[in-house]
DNA sequence: TTAAATTCCTGTAAGC
DNA sequence: TGCTTACAGGAATTTA
């Protein structure tokens, strides 16, 4: 599922290919989105040439010049460029399509999460920004009793860590996920600050995780390689050699695994 | 203010 | 084998 490195591996590679290149057609092929995309938003977007792409946590941007659209791909979807035209029924699951004259940029979603247009959500700071320290994550779990790992995958406090990262980050952290994020020791912290910087350092450096076949592709198709690296999130047993566990109740009504031997 | 529960959806896995 | 059920996930929304 996407999260800030994968989200981020789509954004690099949309940049390079379509920075410049004039949005020429629009088809929307299901206009039964669980949040229907407004019309206007694509539609407008005929005859601009794109300037970029910009990425907030997990949400993605499209730029053309004054006008943007909001991209979110929940957790199956994708952006898949073809030099194919738009248009093609067969393509299974196919929300819109946006055509740039020769290269086609496809919407895919089969869990129908994913978001279209709107307005951006207030965030917390991007993991990398210089405004993520240690004194932030003290000052944001203050008092808060909440699971840490609740915490961490809430986009206002802190944006763009999901399941994976946030498990993941917790782990080498040796912090478990069920523990209330107001009473972690500063010692604590600072490890959790370094651990969110490597894991998602690492993600993007590895073109994000790609868990299973039906997983994360960028959009020429090709899998990520932080999978390879992945300490305990999908695993039996963690890199550390011990099995794992589940938290007795899910957090943030998911389930949430951990190392009962490493994470304190 | 915070937090927990609910909702959207469908492919996959597990159970019978 | 075929059917049914449970589950997974992110974020908006609702309820406590």
């Amino acid at each position: 599922m996407p999260e800030l490195p994968e989200v981020e591996t789509v954004r690099r590679v949309l940049e390079t290919e379509l920075t410049g290149r004039t949005i020429t057609e629009i088809v929307v092929r299901t206009p039964t989105f669980y949040r229907p995309p407004p019309r206007a938003a694509l539609t407008g977007l005929i005859g601009k040439t794109v300037t970029g792409f910009s990425r907030r946590g997990k949400f993605l941007s499209l730029l053309a010049g004054e006008r943007s659209l909001v991209l979110h791909l929940g957790m199956s979807g994708r952006l898949t460029l073809t030099d194919r035209p738009a248009g093609n029924r067969s393509v299974k699951h196919c929300r819109f399509e946006i055509g740039f004259g020769g290269k086609t940029l496809r919407f895919v979603d089969p869990r129908r999460f994913g978001r279209v247009g709107g307005p951006l959500p207030k965030f917390g700071p991007e993991p990398l920004d210089p405004a993520f320290t240690p004194d932030f994550l003290k000052a944001a779990f203050q008092g808060r009793k909440a699971a840490i790992k609740a915490l961490l995958m809430d986009q206002g406090v802190l944006a763009g860590l999901g399941n994976i990262y946030a498990t993941e980050a917790l782990f080498r952290a040796g912090i478990r996920p069920s523990r209330p994020a107001g009473r972690l020791r500063r010692a604590e912290l600072e490890s959790l600050h370094e651990a969110i910087r490597f894991v998602i350092r690492e993600g993007i450096r590895l073109r994000g995780s790609t868990l299973d076949d039906e997983a994360f592709l960028d959009p020429y198709g090709k899998p990520g390689g932080f999978q390879n690296r992945v300490c305990i999130y999908g695993r039996r047993e963690g890199a550390c050699g011990h099995s794992l566990a589940k938290t007795k109740r899910p957090i943030a009504s998911r389930s949430a695994v951990y190392c009962p031997v490493c994470q304190k």
